[in-house]
RNA sequence: GGCGGAGUAGCUCAGUGGUUAGAGCACGCGGCUCAUACCCGCGGAGUCGUCGGUUCGAGUCCGACCUCCGCUACCA
């Protein structure tokens, strides 16, 4: 008997939609299932596609002036492109007019009407157009959409339609969810379905007049089936059904199907199983209904144009680091993943991906195997050396980390697995540390520093295999530095398992430093971590307004501690002080606040002269957004107690160097 | 309004009723010098949201309340 074929879905994506950093999540996270149980050894089909029978992309084209389908032929491919850069690797992209499609929605409702699951009824209520949906009418109030992402005006329909009976299937749901414990994923979510059910589930409208795009109802050509019966379909028209009976034994039902939380429990918890049900087909085993991203704090939105794009962004994150386009690809896929528990909302920020690119990348990773190269390179000439014994301790730290990430990748626990691989890395850095084979090496203790270091490598090794779902480009790069000959996309997960299996004698491929550390702002790392830059520092997240700042505060504002923590307050000596031409109060001051010079302006001409300040050391807010004062600019702020609007320089109590810090 | 979840270190979070409540990050100090100014070690004055209860013992169980979030319903 064949095995079972591990079948994951994304759902198919819109095609009026370029992928942002959203949906490219989703997929995302499902070829990181799809690789890592290719690397268990199981036979994976990995689906994805585009969803183009939409209203909404009759109308766009429209808009264009071209026929729908000329519309989806130029867009989808742009999907594949994206997906591509992304090192998503799907085994089947589905397209909805495809005929094995068309084929599969125009039968499954034939079916369905036979049985009586579908019957003729008649609709009469509000529509909302680009939404496609019903309204009752208590719903309306002023005409317009309740959606409120929409608001656009609905229309008052009296049309002949066809139903689902949902309502038929309440009781099957419910049963079907609980004696499937993990069916539907994450927990919290399973009870916002159940609770959805049991509230009462209303028949759905399953057709559409016919406006001359979608797939048409068998035998009456003058409606549309409704998207969302087309496009969940797709997950069976892939695994086969009715065209290759065969292939659908071996992979349905599906092992896992990942979608955002918006599509979870009406569509794909409810009206899924419920139309697989009718059909006489089971449900998948597993539906996972994933959190949301922000960025940089605020809801991705169209309008508000922070819908970034994943290439564009690793191709900044690249040309900021110097690393390989697809290792700053990696980079994203390890930071979306290992930032949060997957499941939950979570935001994306510019600091929060530098800052675990730099840490977890550059440093732990990176200059783990670039200390260890380095020195196999100046010990033993670039050649594996060939230990003494086995390192039990690393051997056994990492042995049990693998067994950490493969427990926690099965369950879809990510950041759980890429924490067990750190402490992999942390060990090879602690073992590094406490045998120090730069010290055995002087001591003329070959034979341990090249057990020390085969050890290392070894840690490198396994760490590349685990790693590898998550970032293939880098993993492969791993590999081939460390010489480890092979085809290495031909490992599998055993390997890791296993310790010594490095060859001793062969050539590295000598550091090359895979995650070049991002270098923000050369003098002031510490304000950097929390701090928003307000000027262009790169990547393509929009700059963000300061909405806490229009917030009238009758009250004394109090701010955190964090918010102290950004400031940057210094001691500063008066280099050099000139009255700014044309003005009486602005003094221009050259000041150094122990990262060099620089010229901040003043408000204190009325009350000092500028020869007299020569010398003196102030107190300066020195990471205030710089401006222009009468043509000068300032770049920080003087501070100084106010006396009745007179300014009174602020000074040490005794002399202190210049650039210390003030807290 | 109903249902559900959450509230633990500066931040993000772990924490089967049982000694002095943990991890990572950040911060501070020390060490090392192979390495991408990295890495390693050490450190912490936490009302475990509030109040009450059960118990020999509660972050953990129960009740009430406060705050935030999600789903759902907006029907007297």
């Amino acid at each position: 008997m064949e095995e079972k074929v591990f079948y994951i879905t994304t759902p198919i994506y819109y095609v009026n939609d370029v992928p942002h950093i959203g949906n490219a999540y989703t997929t995302m996270v499902a070829d990181i299932v799809a690789r890592f149980q290719r690397l268990l050894g199981r036979e994976v089909l990995f689906a994805t596609g585009t969803d183009e029978h939409a209203i909404k992309v009759a109308e766009a084209a429209e808009a264009e002036g071209i026929d729908p389908k000329t519309f989806v032929d130029r867009i989808a491919p742009k999907f594949k492109e994206v997906w591509k850069e992304l090192e998503i690797s799907y085994d089947d992209f589905i397209r909805t007019p495809e005929p094995r499609h068309v084929r599969v929605v125009q039968e499954a409702f034939r079916r369905l009407r036979d049985s009586g699951d579908i019957y003729r009824g008649v609709y009469e209520g509000w529509y909302c157009v680009p939404d496609e949906t019903f309204f009752r009418e208590s719903e309306v109030t002023d005409g317009l959409c309740p959606n409120p992402e929409c608001r656009r005006p609905v229309q008052w329909v009296q049309e002949e339609t066809y139903y689902f009976r949902l309502s038929a299937y309440q009781d099957r749901l419910l049963q079907w969810i609980e004696s499937n414990p993990g069916c539907l994923q994450p927990e919290f979510r399973k009870n916002e379905v159940v609770s959805f059910i049991k509230h009462g589930l209303q028949d759905i409208s399953v057709s559409r007049a016919n406006r001359g795009w979608g797939i048409p109802v068998p035998d009456e050509p003058d409606k549309v089936i409704y998207v969302w019966f087309d496009a969940l379909l797709n997950y069976i028209t892939v695994a086969g059904w009715l065209s290759d009976e065969e292939k659908f034994h071996r992979t349905w039902p599906a092992d896992l199907q990942l979608m955002g939380k918006d599509i979870f429990v009406r569509f794909h918890s409810t009206f899924w199983p419920a139309m697989l049900m009718g059909l006489g087909i089971q449900p998948p085993r597993v539906l996972f209904g994933h959190g949301f991203w922000s960025v940089e704090g605020e809801k991705i939105s169209k309008s508000r144009g922070n819908a970034i794009s994943p290439a564009k962004l690793a191709e900044d994150l690249a040309s900021r680091s110097g690393a390989k386009r697809e290792v700053a690809v990696d980079a994203i896929r390890y930071f979306m993943v290992r930032e949060v528990p997957f499941g939950v909302d979570a935001d994306f920020s510019r600091s929060a991906l530098v800052h675990r690119f730099n840490s977890d990348l550059a440093n732990d990773l990176g200059n783990l195997l670039n200390r260890t190269l380095s020195m196999v390179g100046s010990y033993f000439d670039g050649v594996v050396p060939k230990p003494a014994g086995v390192a039990e301790e690393i051997k056994s730290e990492v042995l049990s980390a693998v067994a950490e990430c493969e427990t926690a990748l099965s369950s879809l626990e990510f950041a759980r697995g890429l924490e067990a691989i750190w402490r992999a890395v942390s060990a090879g850095n602690r073992f590094v540390d406490e045998r120090a084979p730069w010290r055995l090496m002087k001591e003329g203790k070959r034979e341990e520093a090249a057990t020390v270091l085969y050890s290392v490598l070894e840690t490198a090794r396994i760490v590349a295999i685990t790693l590898s779902p998550v970032m293939p480009s880098a993993a492969r790069e791993i590999w081939r530095q460390i010489g480890s000959p092979g085809d290495f996309e031909s490992v599998g997960w055993a390997a890791a398992l296993e310790w010594g299996v490095l060859p001793s004698g062969i050539m590295t491929a000598g550091p090359q430093p895979i995650f070049p550390r991002i270098e923000e702002r050369k003098r002031e790392p510490k304000a950097e971590a929390g701090a928003e830059s307000p000027v262009g520092a790169g990547f393509a997240i929009p700059p963000q307004q300061a909405p806490e700042e229009t917030k009238p505060e009758a009250e004394e504002p109090v701010i955190s501690y964090d918010e102290f923590k950004k400031l940057d307050i210094r001691v500063a000596e008066i280099k050099s002080a000139e009255q700014v031409a044309g003005t009486d109060k602005l003094l221009q001051l050259t000041v150094d606040p122990g990262d060099g010079e620089r010229t901040i302006v003043a408000g204190i001409a009325q009350w000092y002269e500028p020869e007299k300040l020569l010398g003196k050391k102030i107190v300066l807010l020195a990471n205030l957004q710089p401006a222009k004062i009468r043509g000068v600019e300032s770049r920080g702020m003087l501070l100084a107690a106010d006396v009745d609007g007179r300014a009174i320089i602020l000074t040490p109590d005794e002399d202190v160097p210049s650039g210390a810090k003030v807290r």
